[in-house]
DNA sequence: GTTTTAACTGAACGTGCGTTCATATCAAAC
DNA sequence: GTTTGATATGAACGCACGTTCAGTTAAAAC
């Protein structure tokens, strides 16, 4: 086993990730080519396939990779929000808009190249989607049961919040006119009274 | 002039848009091919182009066609909603939902092939959004104005609603759970309670 | 200093792309 | 029945695609 350290495999992975997922974003998995993902990173196109199997694969792997840290990182939140369902609904309003406006890319991904994806690869990830949204049902569920929350219908309040979230990726810039932390405050304004009993 | 009556074009020409329309909204408009439009309506791909004069074309047009007719579909409704901040809301929520709902390939296409647009196409079609939503932030100002709404900030008032809004067409199946009326119905609890002074 | 082998090159494969255009078709116009 | 021209064909253009692979490079191992 030659040069398992000084050994640029661990350079030259991350960097076609990051080339990948910065161009998939920008002009779409259709749209970029092999090439231009090596030609990003300063190799050849067949380069690539030391990392990666074949194109399919790696947008695979981005959209995975991105709702395991979503995962991850709400299980991590969840511990700290205590019980109370006003709290874990701030909590997670709050920390959705956070996460979501550190990884454009990937969130634009995410959601814009669902069809690109093989369907055992889809069903994988939404199952990764459902996980997530099936935390907020709980919170307004517990929030209804325990008077805090009117909400006729769980599901489609969930889906409701979860879109209204997301949206401030559409718009929000680093730098505007408003500070994420009065972005967040705005939204959680909303979502509370929405549900509110 | 010969066969000005009884000639194809009038209707190959809506053949080759519908086509394009549900292929864009399926695949993407990288990923379908001029061939495969044609292949669709039946004619060879060398005759797509008595119709338009370019794919990119095909794609803006079946775009601005879309928000064109969103627009004059929203001032005949808002013609019909009075005065009144609360009425001229819940006509926006339940007239943008269903509006919506009944086209799901135009809003997809939409929202997803925006980066596909060249800049003067791309302009136009964020110029005709922008009317759209200024509407919504009208109606959220004057409410705010005559003390019906309270709403911090209504520029990102609107862009919450419209996400949440939109949003529908990600989940809603005719035939479904619910009635698109019964859907119609929690979104405008939840936008007037979200708003509510 | 020789051997080993992970990492990468560069050319090639077959395929399909958007677009053009000379030619064919055929219903309407006269 | 002849002329006209809108409509469509089908072949061709040059180019780029995803992927493969024999060969080259160079750092680590001994």
């Amino acid at each position: 086993m030659a040069r398992t350290q000084g050994s640029h495999s661990d350079i030259t992975g991350p960097r076609i990730r990051r080339a990948a997922l910065r161009l998939f974003a920008r002009h779409g998995f259709a749209a970029v080519s092999m090439r231009q993902i090596a030609g990003e990173v300063g190799v050849q196109a067949g380069a690539l396939y030391n990392y990666t199997p074949d194109k399919q694969t790696l947008l695979f792997e981005l959209m995975r990779d991105h709702m395991d840290a979503l995962l991850a990182a709400r299980a991590a939140e969840a511990a700290r929000a205590g019980r109370d369902p006003m709290a874990r609904l701030e909590n997670f309003t709050r920390h959705h808009i956070r996460f979501h406006i550190e990884r454009p890319d990937e969130v634009f991904i995410a959601y814009m190249e669902l069809r690109n994806l093989a369907p055992e690869n889809f069903a994988e990830i939404e199952r990764l989607r459902h996980a997530y949204e099936d935390e907020l049902e709980t919170i307004l569920r517990n929030g209804v049961a325990a008077g805090d929350f009117a909400v006729p219908d769980p599901r489609v309040a969930t889906y409701a919040v979860i879109a209204m979230l997301t949206g401030v990726n559409t718009w929000y810039r680093a730098g505007g006119r408003l500070s994420l932390s009065e972005v967040e405050t705005l939204y959680w304004d909303m979502v509370r009274k929405a549900v509110a009993a």
